[in-house]
RNA sequence: GCGGAAGUAGCUCAGUGGUAGAGCAUCGCCUUGCCAAGGCGAGGGUCGCGAGUUCGAAUCUCGUCUUCCGCUCCA
């Protein structure tokens, strides 16, 4: 199953056209015209999806013993949103100006003349909020105003205590959240690389604050743990590369951070940040509500306020590069090479022909039985041939084909997606051969 | 939010004032002894949406929504 010769990169129009053709993904409401920045995931799609999120729940929490799961509310105490600074900083002040139509953020204009232009024709600053406002309860007023979460780490920094406490964990561990978030990008784009609704996966891995050399190794082990992930699935190095931040450039809240990005069709672009942030969240959440988040180490009878390491990326964006990274067009086939653990269907099987009921019957038989095990799906339209391509495009790694032969020597054709190659393999032992083909 | 381009069947498109079309895809039947696009048949569109002009609008005008490209933005 291993890929190892680099693919030329698809372009963006390949990309959404095969999603939309073969039920990866459409725009939100296309019945009614559409939204912008929303995007429905397909029947195929929705498994790809599911496989993206269980690939990190397994590595990040099942199989680690050092980190625990949460999943919190969307709807959180307005309290929380002034507390993190993203009331106060999650927007802009923007002008525009009148006469060469570019914009700027107010607080980079040194004076009342467009920077560009030289023109006194700006716009008053207006404020693009990035937050989605709503309301608790049916009366509308400045008491019951709420936000939709702008990031799944709050509610992580929020249940912190109790999650620690009834976990019985203690730093250096984690907690790790999927979930819906919502920014009101001005300008989403780029198909589902930036969405005002997307979903996130987050895990903040608290360590003790001192020494801080100690903590800048959790924060070095998470970067390369991270990126590690990201070639284990599949994806070719050479698309990859890590960005670290120092300084200035670091967010306020940051004492480091390292950005993994990927080689998308538009350039290179954010797949994942890793953030040291120190203390930042938790200390604002004690000052904020007053409360004592300390965490008290019986052992060592110290008490402290953890720093945190915060590997943070999108599901929707993950799952594009999965799928820029697996796509290939071949001379006469289109082919995603996507690691069988995201692949949508681990398994087709089909009858060599649907006008012999024997070997119908076998098929339907062998596709029940290898069902409860694995993903897999059934086709008998058209020809075998058509199927196979069919399958390629959707990334199913193998093919099982029951033929005239089958129904005597009791056997089948087992095809490899990026090999083409087949070999023949017993009923008896197929899904014991297919389920150690996956694990390869 | 600004500028440009575009929206007709699931997809690619034809149709420029007079009863909505093709190819592919889908579904059904037949065919098919392992790498797609054989045969026959069927379904599917108030031409993005809303107004206006006209005897009559997919076609002309205005508005609006969405997409793409370029700005701008993305703690």
């Amino acid at each position: 199953m291993t890929t190892v010769v680099s693919r030329p990169k698809p372009t963006m129009e390949e990309i959404t056209a095969l999603c939309k053709r073969r039920g990866f993904i459409f725009q939100s409401s296309e019945l009614y015209g559409g939204v912008n920045g929303a995007w429905d995931y397909g029947p195929i799609g929705v498994e790809l999806k599911r496989n993206v999120r269980d690939a990190w729940w397994r590595d990040i929490v099942a199989l680690r013993d050092d980190v625990v799961g949460l999943d919190s509310a969307i709807l959180m105490a307005p309290a929380v949103w002034r507390a993190s600074g993203h009331v106060e900083n999650f927007h802009d002040l923007m002008v525009d100006c009148k006469t060469c139509k570019k914009r700027w953020r107010a607080d980079h204009l040194t004076s009342d003349r467009c920077p560009s232009c030289g023109n006194q024709t700006l716009t008053e600053p207006r404020t693009f909020n990035m937050m989605f406002k709503t309301t608790i309860g049916a009366m509308e007023d400045a008491s019951s105003e709420a936000f939709l979460r702008p990031e799944t780490a709050q509610g992580i920094f929020v249940d912190f205590k109790l999650a620690y406490q009834t976990a019985r964990k203690r730093p250096p561990f984690g907690i790790a959240q999927i979930g819906k978030a919502f920014r009101n990008e001005i300008t989403p784009g780029n198909f589902i690389f930036r969405s005002r609704e997307f979903e996130q996966m987050e895990l903040e891995f608290f360590v003790p604050p001192e020494p801080e050399s100690e903590t800048m190794r959790w924060y070095e082990y998470w970067v390369n743990e991270r990126y590690e992930w990201w070639l284990r699935l599949g994806v070719q190095a050479e698309r990859l590369r890590k960005t670290a931040y120092a300084g200035k450039d670091l967010a306020h809240y940051s004492k480091a951070t390292t950005d993994l990005e990927y080689d998308f069709p538009f350039g290179w672009g954010e797949l994942e940040g890793i953030a040291h942030r120190g203390t930042f969240d938790l200390a604002q959440h004690v000052e904020a509500s007053g409360k004592d988040l300390a965490y008290f180490d019986e052992e060592t009878k110290e008490k402290y306020l953890p720093a945190v390491i915060e590997p943070s990326l999108g599901v929707d964006r993950a799952l594009l590069v999965f799928l820029l990274d697996a796509y290939e067009r071949e001379a006469d086939r289109t082919v995603l090479h996507l690691h069988p653990r995201l692949a949508p269907f681990k398994i087709a099987v089909f009858p060599l022909v649907r006008n012999k009921p024997d070997i119908v019957e076998l098929a339907r038989r062998i596709e029940k039985s290898l069902r409860p095990t694995m993903r897999t799906t059934f086709d008998d339209s058209g020809n075998v041939g058509k199927r196979y391509y069919r399958q390629d495009e959707i990334g199913t790694p193998f093919c099982v084909t029951v033929d005239y032969d089958s129904l005597e020597k009791h056997d089948v054709t087992v095809r490899d997606r990026d090999s083409k190659e087949q070999v023949r393999v017993p009923v008896d032992t197929l899904g014991s051969y297919l389920q150690d083909k996956l694990n390869a």
